[in-house]
DNA sequence: AGCTTTCAACTTTTT
DNA sequence: GTTGAAAGCT
């Protein structure tokens, strides 16, 4: 069960009408865990599409700006339910990072790039830095990547990070970064962070170019935004302008990705940036029972507040919060099990016939890190209960469709280096080593990229005839590949294009080249042929039924396609919504919800985590009870916290003590005392209370 | 010395 | 399930 099972109420409380309705200044909407965030910001964009002042926009002045793919599609999708297919196809709802691209793709001619830029990723960026740095050292290489990322996250250039950094490493890594913007400008590229910093100066430095974007969007709602950084909150001030009017959702208690850049700074600074800006809380939850909204809060209050906020419901005091000692892991993943198993006998009985209340997709494991999974996994096989791991490799990871990007992202941009190198050697075609490593210092020395390299008549005198020819045949190639590419058209003409390169550059003999076994690659050669199929679907032209209407999609060619690819890293609907528990680190389980769910491994050392004893600052500990705040929240109805007496350490047992946080719930204290009735008269009150109160003040903080 | 084998340890993750 | 380090083998 996924992101939006909870029972929505009708109508909409007076908290999300008030989001919805404020119109006239910048609005922080403190959304609540389950307190329908999603459809406070969609039913917005509807309202701001209706006449009225401050309102009666186009669908396309209206930006909704996500942190992912997914929850964008999602997004859509409930817009689309709302204002229908085409009012919502128009509307611009992207992540932070697909609407950097736009803006570079339409103005970042500005800062000298070319409309085609490629977007590396995570592996060109190691190899490049690697390969900047002067080392092998794949460590080393990832670890200064982690370093100029966060640099660049805070909007640092080469050149500042240098004159700040603290330490010898610091320094090294300051100048290989260096080295690196020099590499991604000559490429042409640009890494994930320069899609949200480069925008950034495109905007700061040329005028038209904001004046332009803030004329387009005339309202700008943000999602979780407790998760933006410093860089983008300083383009949200550049999009929305002086005295914009924007929506930013989120929740400062869910805020649990500080470590990679994420600052509650940008909810501190809103109030003080925008004096007119409303705060709304939204406090009523829709999700989970009293008795685990009560331990959320419990827990959540030992952290000291930005703003005031207390989550209630009215779905009842519910099952009490359980909590399960176990003697090590493997004890731990028995008895998790056992009591999914007995649980759901108990429902059978209780619900007989509704597999909507005993289906096993009710059902969640959620614990710190990725690794915790194992006893799970194994304990979960031997009960013979169909689960999934979430977060394990995305289909965009595997090598095969990494080589396969590397071709297509060559065709888009000849200029991009290491798709080059990936596509050159990709199956191997005599071009080695040695060949591209002079080939290499050529295009340096030149400073033109590889693949002009490639063709200059200066490079024979460097290369043998024999390495030449075989780089020659290769740059033809891709030529012909790519104008063939570009006029190709629709999905059925480009799959047997597609199909037509893969043959001529032998990529399956390869695959079964590659691997022994070959079930292994069988199984590869299939994923190249789904990855095939999505771009020939991705092209469009064919009939789509859409809701009883059919309709013919506009028709793209393939170079199209390959342009956005790396930004799409999930093929969603592939195995969404299976009949199976979740394994879920707690990171990725934010956002989502299940009926019953246990909280694995809830151990001081492991949540919060820290390497030694006392290593840990105050900071990194608020952020920890705020991932355990975000689990006990992702529960409906039941919820067990299960910690460990014994850990596993070398060959020896290790005393493991239960987390600060369980005794933080205060489990049995404050138990269900009102009766219902009289419980309900009281929330109304405090409802027409609250109601009351956010009418007088205009601005509230603090 | 250089290779193989074994053993333990393992933050969190998106674009 | 994978990776890095340390011990063991030739």
């Amino acid at each position: 069960m996924s992101s939006h099972g909870s029972s929505a109420p009708a109508m909409m409380n007076p908290a999300q009408m008030e989001a919805v309705q404020h119109l006239h200044s910048p609005c922080l909407v403190l959304a609540g865990a389950g307190s329908g965030k999603t459809r406070v910001i969609t039913h917005k964009i509807a309202r701001l599409l209706q006449p009225g002042p401050g309102a009666d926009l186009a669908p396309a002045e209206i930006a909704a700006i996500t942190f992912t793919n997914k929850a964008a599609a999602e997004m859509r999708e409930r817009a689309k339910s709302l204002i229908g297919a085409k009012a919502s196809g128009k509307l611009l709802i992207c992540t932070f990072h697909s609407l950097g691209v736009k803006l570079l793709r339409e103005d970042g001619e500005a800062l000298g790039l070319k409309p085609q830029f490629s977007i590396l990723d995570a592996d060109d960026v190691t190899s490049i830095l690697r390969d900047a740095g002067g080392t092998t050292d794949v460590k080393q290489a990832r670890h200064w990547q982690w370093t100029i990322s966060l640099w660049k996250n805070q909007g640092l250039d080469s050149s500042q990070a240098l004159s700040q950094a603290k330490s010898d490493d610091e320094q090294v890594a300051a100048r290989v970064m260096k080295l690196y913007e020099e590499r991604l400008a000559a490429y042409q590229a640009v890494d994930f962070d320069d899609l949200i910093g480069m925008p950034l100066k495109l905007l700061t430095e040329h005028e038209h170019v904001r004046k332009k974007w803030q004329k387009q969007l005339r309202h700008v709602l943000v999602d979780e935004y407790q998760d933006t950084n410093a860089t983008q909150y300083e383009l949200l001030k550049l999009l929305v302008g002086q005295d914009g009017i924007f929506t930013a959702v989120g929740d400062d208690d869910q805020s649990i990705y500080g470590w990679r850049g994420a600052t509650l700074d940008n909810l501190k600074k809103l109030p003080q940036d925008f004096p007119n800006l409303r705060v709304i809380p939204l406090e009523q939850n829709y999700r989970s029972t009293s008795a685990i909204l009560r331990a959320a809060n419990n827990v959540i209050a030992t952290n000291p507040k930005l703003f005031q906020k207390t989550l209630w419901s009215d779905l009842g005091e519910g099952d009490p919060v359980k909590l399960l000692e176990c003697d090590n892991e493997e004890h731990e993943a028995e008895r998790a099990v056992a009591h999914f198993v007995t649980h759901r006998m108990n429902l059978l009985e209780k619900h007989p016939g509704d597999p909507s209340k005993t289906a096993w997709s009710n059902f969640a494991i959620l614990y710190r890190a990725n690794h915790q999974a194992r006893p799970f996994e194994q304990a979960l096989r031997r009960a013979n209960i169909p689960y999934k791991v979430s977060g394990g490799q995305s289909f965009f990871d595997k090598a095969e469709i990494k080589d396969l990007c590397g071709w297509l992202r060559l065709l888009v941009n000849n200029d991009d280096d290491p798709a080059f190198l990936r596509a050159a050697t990709t199956p191997k075609r005599g071009i080695g080593h040695q060949t591209l490593g002079t080939l290499g210092e050529f295009a340096g020395k030149w400073k033109v990229s590889l693949f002009e390299a490639l063709f200059t008549e200066s490079l024979a005198a460097t290369l043998s005839a024999r390495a030449l020819g075989s780089l020659h045949e290769f740059g033809r190639y891709v030529n012909d590949l790519e104008h063939r590419a570009r006029h190709t058209f629709g999905g059925e003409d480009a799959k047997l294009l597609l199909l037509e390169w893969l043959k001529d550059i032998s990529y399956e003999q390869h695959l079964y080249d590659g691997e022994e076994n070959e079930k292994v690659a069988a199984a590869r050669w299939n994923n190249v042929l789904d990855f095939v199929d999505w771009i020939a679907r991705r092209c469009g032209g064919e009939i789509e039924n859409d809701g009883g209407m059919t309709i013919e999609t506009e028709k793209k060619s393939v170079i199209d396609v390959a342009q956005s690819i790396s930004l799409i890293t999930s093929l969603a609907e592939r195995n969404a919504d299976q009949n199976v528990v979740t394994l879920s680190t707690l990171h990725a389980s934010k956002g989502l919800e299940w009926p019953h769910v246990v909280l694995a491994g809830i151990n001081e050392g492991s949540l919060p985590f820290s390497r030694e004893e006392g290593d840990i600052t105050p900071q990194q500990i608020e952020e920890e009870r705020r991932l355990m705040y975000v689990g006990i929240t992702r529960a409906r109805l039941t919820l067990v916290i299960s910690a460990l007496k014994r850990r596993k350490k070398g060959r020896e047992y290790v005393q493991a003590p239960p987390s600060r946080f369980i005794a933080e719930m205060k489990l049995g204290e404050g138990g269900p005392k009102e009766d219902p009735r009289e419980k309900l008269r009281r929330l109304r009150e405090e409802l027409a209370a609250k109601a009351k109160a956010n009418a007088q003040s205009q601005t509230q903080t603090h």
